[in-house]
DNA sequence: CGCCATTTGACAACTTGTTTCCATATTCGT
DNA sequence: ACGAATATGGAAACAAGTTGTCAAATGGCG
């Protein structure tokens, strides 16, 4: 939180040779455009980070955290039961991941092992009374929070951002072609 | 990857009560501008996980990973050699988990430790020529790749999304209030 | 100078999620 | 109906990061 080694960021300490250079002569050689999306880019890694962070505040005193709170998400918005992996499905993540959720939130009474008269093992999941409740409690907070947060931002504007991320993820989901693997 | 289990999305499966309900009430209640920024949150969430995996695959061929990336990209950034806490503070995650990564790097010759007139535990970290090499192809990737996905974007579309994400930023980094913790 | 709080490195345990491997269940083509 | 391809769950290993503990180094203050 605190750099105490070297506040002072003149004085030259042992260097030899420069990597920033070739940093910035890329970034020069670009596009505006290709610059724009490059910080748009980082920035929204140091949104992501600062999110999680909010949102993991958000819930905490719910008892869940906000992978738990996904994962309620997903199945509440189906708004019927579902299997592990199709809630990985929805959220992006890997089954394996959902499950190590779902089974501890079905150890803590949040959701319930359903039979799924498809699938001999794979069973449906639905959050139990409680954890509705959790989930409800969780999204009222989380449109207060919001509505907080959106004060004073322009409307068309914060429209605008909206469509340009979602034709951005648009172009992102598609092609992952191997680089040569 | 797909969902084999469930493909017909309207027969009735056993559902007993609707969570759902919920979530629409407390979405139909907000302003336009906070249910476009909750919709620009969840964009982001699933943006950042694209870009994670893009980024891997960018520069996994170069025997990197994205993380080691970010720590060449801050070394880099601030032109001079760092020690692994003033690394950490630069990337926004512990001096612990940088450590891992200056470890593993400096075993594969990426980087250097240089003593610290400073410190006689704390080394300075520098990259080796390999190191910056690889960064520097790193980058010039990243740079193809950001030309690439910004074809046929408007650029005051983008510069507008930018300027809202760094305000959102900006909100987001200062309070965090406890939340009756 | 000496004390003490802070910083740092080293190490270990834990968290969250991914990957890999295997055994079983399901689906689909013939 | 049979067999192959595909899904699925479970376990284990891995990856990246956090938290906690301890000892050594640093820096400030009386």
């Amino acid at each position: 939180m605190s750099l105490s080694c070297r506040e002072d960021p003149e004085e030259p300490l042992t260097h030899i040779d420069e990597p920033k250079s070739l940093l910035v002569r890329e970034a020069l050689n670009s596009p505006a455009e290709a610059r724009a999306l490059t910080e748009i880019m980082l920035t929204i890694f140091r949104i992501n980070g600062r999110l999680l962070e909010k949102g993991d505040a958000l819930v905490r005193t719910l008892g869940i955290t906000s992978a738990q709170w996904q994962v309620l998400g997903a199945v509440s918005l189906a708004a019927k039961p579902l299997t592990a992996p199709q809630i990985a499905e929805a959220m992006g993540i890997t089954r394996q991941g959902v499950q190590k959720q779902l089974d501890r939130m079905t150890k803590e009474d949040l959701f319930e092992k359903r039979p799924n008269p498809r699938h001999e093992r794979s069973s449906l999941y639905w959050p139990t009374p409680k954890g509705q409740q959790i989930y409800s409690e969780a999204m009222r907070r989380e449109s207060l929070w919001a509505q907080e947060l959106s004060e004073g931002l322009s409307g068309p504007e914060l429209q605008g951002a909206l469509d340009l991320l979602r034709q951005l993820h648009r172009r992102l989901e598609a092609p992952l072609p191997k680089e040569g693997e």
